[in-house]
DNA sequence: TCTTATTTCGAAACCGGTTTCGAACTATAT
DNA sequence: ATATAGTTCGAAACCGGTTTCGAAATAAGA
């Protein structure tokens, strides 16, 4: 491993000036800079980051804090996507990505502690359970943070609009015809599930429908075994609905199987309407009509705002609210005799 | 921000002693750590990774190099689910993980370049592109690799045993009757893809079958738009094939698509043999019968791989091949009438 | 030619740890 | 009381960089 000063013996200048040269610092002369330069590259020279880290204090490094209550980690295909538009734009400003976990090596720690440990710079967050108490500490702690489909004055959020996605939702299967509408919520207790049940609600009572308890039914995770088991719960009712509002597309995966296995046809006998527009719901039969959100203006908005504030951490917080949109597939039909 | 000099001064005792007590030296007095360990609490210490990794040349990161030449990133459910159950064992070892990239900061720079500077301590590398030089010029370097879905004599290699996975599948595509079986490849130039291919030509000709030049078409990506494409240059075809063996689940659901465009049920028209068993495959209807791969198998040992090389770098290079097998659902049919 | 301003460079301290090796101190054996 | 062994601790060098500030060298101005 070549140091600066191997390259200072060799050219006879000072370790300074070699690292001055990398910083590009001005007072060195240019014929200096090539001769630096070129005993560098031939002595296969690459600058050590954690040295470097140690006096800037800087580690050009964002922490990645991702979990979900269900597991399954990188593979909701909403949150990776959303990460893989975030990496995009912080690597082209100099960052690298490092995932954040707790109980490191076996050992019980908590995310601050790595945080803290490791030396980030800011960090990402994108959690299914916000009530976390090592999620509290992070917040309290005084690195930058910028946290995702959730709301918070501690920190920068960013989040889809939750609540007009329900309303476009409700709306649109009115539009059809429709007047007994179901929900299948994510979760009351997580922030974008409750949203959306919210605007749900609202929808239900601004369009002059009756809003039955057990039309809404809450999954806990947004798994499609779960959506399955909502589904069920709903078709079981005497008084079955003509659509359903799923919060999430996972979930209304899961509850169109239900709905199949039940001999239903959709839309024909029943119509859907999901939510997230992950890339698959293109392509099921019937195409899933859902509200989408914008991931790659979400992880790239997000990393904006995160630099923002690494590098002027006195910065007003921000909260964005990103818009979203109805796309209309084949899972939805007109109701023409409203009984 | 305190350090071991803060605890040092506080208790009395030398900075070597505190470091002692943080690294299970058994020649401290008990008394004494405790007194340290309360100061540290008192203080709210936290090591510093970046000055313990200057020292003893080890980071306890591994860097993660995952590029798929489609350009979605971590969004490929595959590769998405192998880095999960990796980082599993990983953190759990007492690695973080950090992805690595080429051009940081808008400066082309290369894989090679950011390991170094990063001091990863070893790299999971997962391509679609094996060719690239950047790489081979990784490949070629001191550092512990395992790389995944691949073969060279220059790295621990870890792939699922694709060969295989093409004889089940023609195998079982005969079993049901089928003579005239097509395959979807997914890039005769990608190791899987051409080992899938392999597979296929081989099994047609254990099977006495004839392996028309038509009957195989290459397709670029393993992306849904694809499948589609190639499905339709079959369908395009006068004597069309019964069965196609594709060689991924989203060319699969493309092609299923250009099947149903095609008017074309599935499986009483066309039977469909998937490969990788995606989470949705099950989910899709009909659902895909296919290959599955053992995603979790993949990530967990290759990390034990990786980690057992980076402990001790003589070890010797292991080639691991991982089980497939089929898993019938419901997108073949048997065929009666055998024209 | 002598100031003065501008370039160009380097000594030294510092960042926060680790590790070797010897010294001092305590306990045990003779 | 003395020799020996075992325990406990710390001085100092080192890891690979950055940065301040002053000095030397060179160029410009009078």
């Amino acid at each position: 491993m070549t140091t600066i000063y191997d390259i200072a013996k060799k050219t006879g200048y000072s370790p300074t000036t070699v690292s001055k040269v990398f910083n590009n610092y001005t007072d060195v002369k240019d014929q200096t800079r090539q001769t630096i330069l070129q005993a560098a590259k031939e002595l296969g020279y690459w600058p050590n980051a954690h040295a470097r880290t140690l006096t800037t204090k800087k580690s050009w490094t964002i922490g990645v804090l991702f979990v979900e209550s269900s597991g399954i980690g990188m593979q909701h295909p909403f949150f990776s996507a959303v990460i893989e538009s975030f990496k995009q734009v912080a690597v082209a400003k100099g960052y690298a990505l490092m995932f954040i976990s707790k109980d490191v090596g076996g050992k019980q720690s908590g995310y601050l502690e790595n945080c803290k440990i490791r030396g980030v710079d800011g960090v990402v967050v994108i959690l299914s359970d916000y009530e976390d108490p090592y999620f509290k500490e992070l917040l309290d702690s005084d690195i930058p943070c910028v946290v995702l489909d959730y709301e918070t004055s501690q920190a920068h959020t960013l989040y889809s609009d939750n609540f007009e996605g329900s309303l476009l939702a409700v709306e649109y299967l009115y539009s059809l015809g429709h007047r007994k509408i179901a929900h299948i919520s994510g979760g009351i207790n997580t922030f974008a599930g409750s949203k959306r049940v919210q605007g749900y609600e609202l929808a239900m009572t601004r369009l002059n429908l009756e809003t039955k308890e057990s039309y809404i039914v809450d999954s806990a995770y947004y798994s499609i075994e779960s959506g399955y088991a909502a589904m069920m719960q709903i078709l079981d009712l005497q008084e079955r609905p003509t659509a359903v509002f799923v919060a999430g597309d996972h979930l209304a995966l899961g509850a169109m199987r239900a709905a199949r296995e039940r001999g239903l046809r959709i839309p024909n006998d029943l119509s859907i309407v999901g939510f997230d527009n992950i890339e698959l719901s293109q392509y099921i039969t019937p195409a899933l009509t859902t509200i989408a959100q914008d991931t790659a203006l979400m992880g790239s908005k997000a990393a904006d705002i995160l630099i923002q504030s690494i590098d002027d951490p006195s910065q007003v917080l921000e909260s964005v609210v990103l818009p979203v949109r109805l796309i209309v597939r084949d899972s939805c039909s007109s109701v023409t005799n409203t009984t």
